[in-house]
Formats: structure tokens, sequence, C-alpha cells
DNA sequence: CTAATCCGCAACCAAATAGTTGCGCATTTA
DNA sequence: TAAATGCGCAACTATTTGGTTGCGGATTAG
């Protein structure tokens, strides 16, 4: 329903995990990581990191590429901008709709 | 785990799902509305679009008034800007390490 | 007053999520 | 070569999620 709405939606729905906001702030530290460093301070498995970090690709949020027996995440900065253009977006018609409120309320006689 | 991130994660997690998109996007229009016209043209029920706008609202995302026998939602927009403030702060702490590598690679001999 | 509308509560259900453990394979390191 | 490391696959579990239905109470409309 309301198939426009869901790409953002997949986007906004892997960004809705405090474990994976932590992963996402570490990779914004801008080198590679590979899935035991990224679990190193957590208090999960490893399985449970490497299940995180799907979803993040999946929703297009981080790369990977292997190195020898490494698995090698970084960030995607431009789906952070996209998830960031949609809210950007509500606030704007927000601010349109407060706009034609207050012409609608100053025009009355 | 990771106690600062869980705030945005909620307000991210209820953005996270199509049908609340939707919402939302109907509310940024600026009017109030209903449950029974929130839901017009959604093809679920009455209940379903009302357990809907209580994840919003306790993600702080709308605010409901009751008027009569109507519940009444608005947009809240400072709750928008807080989530894209998160995001802002993920592309520039990016940006910063992009700035960073490329200083060092520069010095490089 | 009666009927229609809007809502809240509760029980229930199926599927998705977040987590676990165990095992085996590939790649480094000693 | 042998041991250790990093990963993937699979099975299993508990909780959350998105949805339903049924019912009763309050408010508005006829």
């Amino acid at each position: 329903m309301l198939r426009g709405e869901e790409a953002p939606a997949r986007l906004f729905a892997a960004l809705g995990d405090a474990t994976r906001l932590g992963l996402i702030g570490r990779l914004s530290e801008g080198s590679e990581r590979s899935i035991v460093q990224l679990g190193q301070d957590l208090p999960i498995s490893r399985q449970a990191v490497a299940k995180h970090l799907d979803v993040l690709l999946d929703a297009g949020l981080v790369r990977r590429t292997r190195q020898g027996r490494e698995m090698l995440f970084a960030l995607r900065p431009e789906m952070v901008t996209e998830a960031r253009d949609w809210l950007t977006e509500v606030e704007n018609q927000w601010e349109g709709a407060l706009g034609r409120l207050k012409t609608f309320v100053e025009s009355q006689p």
C-alpha cells in the first residue's frame, strides 16, 4: 500500500534499531571494518552482528568487499542522504502548508 | 546497548513502515485529521490505523487532541527535524573523515 | 428518542525480528 | 603442516509487529 513510500520505509526500518545505528556511527568514522571488528564491544554474537550488517546491506546503507578471509564493510553516505532528503521533503511540505494557512487567515475580512 | 542511540532508533523505527510514512505524508499537508479520515483510502481496518498512529504518537512524531467523539492527529515537525539532524550528523562525521583521509594521503611522500 | 458514527479495549493469529548454538570451510599465522 | 581466525549456513527459540474480529461506550445526526 502506498507503493511510493516503500523504498524509504526499508531505509528507515534499517535505521530503526539501536545496534544498527551504533554500527553506522562506527562506520561513519571513515575506515572499513570487518564483522568481528564491528562486533568487538557489543554484547551479542558475531552472527547477530552479521545479520544486522545484512539488513544494512539490503537497505543499501553499506557496501561490502571481501578481502582474504575478512568481509570489510563501509558506509554508503548517498543512502544516508536519501533518507535525510525524504525528511526534508516532509518538513518543506509542512512549512508550505503553514504558509498557505497564514495567507488564508490574513485574507479573511 | 549503546544507550545513546535508543531515542533516534525509536524514531526511525516508527518511520520504518510504508503505511506510517503515508500517514505522515498526509499529516504534512497541514490540517488535523481523525482516525477514520486518515484510514479512508487504506485497505486496512480502522483499528490497524489506530495502532499505527499509536506508534507515531509514542515516537513523538504526532500529537493528538480529542474533539467530541473524534481523535484529531497532527504532525509534530520538531521530531521530524530531530531525525533529520541525526542523519546530518552522520553525514558530517563521514565528510570529516574523508577530509582527514585526504590530508593524510596528500602528506605521504 | 433512535440510529449512526467514532472510538477504545481485548483476544487472537501469522509473519517478521533479534537473538542463540553448532558445524564446517577457507585463509592466515606460528 | 598444524593451529587459530573469520565467515557462512542452518536450525531453533522468544518476542515484536501488523493485522484481524467482536463488543461496548460516548457523541452526534435524524
